[in-house]
DNA sequence: ATATGAGCCTGTATGC
DNA sequence: TGCATACAGGCTCATA
């Protein structure tokens, strides 16, 4: 599933590809993503050029501007097995299953959003940023220095619930996803279940780097394997990763070979170490 | 303000 | 072999 390092990755890979280009032509086969894709969704990219791709948080935004350079943007989350695929007029000719949209570009080649599961999303919107409510709330991006120790500490002076939960909420900061939550918090030592408002600042410098740390080793990896991801399998890179404690649970933790253990936070599996993290 | 659970989806893995 | 069921989970919304 595209957590923010694949979201960076699927960024960078489409970039080349498509910024500079105009829009010629959108095809879209299924309307309904995790909220149906607007009637005028067509229209609003037709002619448009492409200035930019953006990222906030897992979405990206692909920055628009008509022939009298009228700003808008298209808005698009990949959901949890949302793709984009360059194609060229060859390769584009057969569809595959869950092939929702193309955009057609001026220089021939085919972006293709595949999305098997459809919890992804695409919105054109003109305006500011914070006037989308999708990205209204959001809170700071974790590879910034707007996420530190320090912040996270305040953040959660009355929040006595766990601090997977309280990491992975989008208020609070944004991309670290149940891979990630997982990874860091056994990599900073800190258990799940502590409550939020019971971990010192220390503590809490220690968890920030490690967030950072586990979400830039994973877009150093999804970069080596860029082309793959964006031309032709789909497959995102993070796969190449090793895992301290994501998907392990009943093997041996990495550094103590006790067992790892199982838990749920929110319906999320959740995977520590009892004896590393306290 | 914070927390919890439902619901959205389909591919894959497991159980009988 | 085939069918049924559980699970995966980011996100929003409704409810407590």
């Amino acid at each position: 599933m595209p957590e923010l390092p694949e979201v960076e990755t699927v960024r960078r890979g489409l970039s080349s590809e498509i910024v500079g280009r105009t829009i010629t032509g959108v095809v879209v086969r299924e309307r309904r993503l995790r909220w149906p894709i607007a009637e005028n969704f067509e229209t609003r990219l037709v002619g448009k050029r492409i200035d930019a791709i953006e990222r906030r948080s897992k979405y990206l935004l692909v920055r628009l501007v008509d022939d009298a350079r009228r700003a808008s943007t298209l808005l698009a989350h990949l959901g949890m097995t949302g793709s984009f695929v360059v194609h060229d007029e060859r390769s584009a000719s057969r569809t595959k299953p869950h092939d929702h949209v193309d955009l057609i570009l001026d220089s021939g080649a085919i972006v293709r959003y595949n999305d098997p599961r459809r919890f992804g999303s695409m919105h054109v919107f003109d305006g500011p940023d914070s006037a989308q409510p999708l990205l209204a709330h959001l809170g700071p991006e974790p590879l910034t220095d707007a996420l530190d120790g320090r912040y996270l500490f305040d953040q959660t002076r009355r929040r006595p619930g766990p601090i997977k939960q309280a990491i992975m909420d989008n208020h609070l900061v944004v991309g670290v996803g149940n891979i990630y939550a997982n990874e860091s918090l056994f990599r900073a030592g800190i258990h799940p279940n502590r409550a939020a408002n019971r971990i010192s600042k220390q503590r809490y410098d220690q968890l920030v780097h490690e967030i950072k740390a586990v979400l830039s080793e994973a877009i150093n990896a999804g970069g080596s394997t860029l082309r793959d991801y964006v031309n032709a399998s789909g497959e995102p890179g993070y796969f190449q990763l090793n895992y301290f404690v994501y998907g392990r649970d009943g093997e041996a933790c990495r550094h103590c070979k006790s067992a790892l253990k199982l838990a749920r936070h929110g319906g999320r599996a959740t995977v520590y170490c009892a004896k590393c993290q306290r």
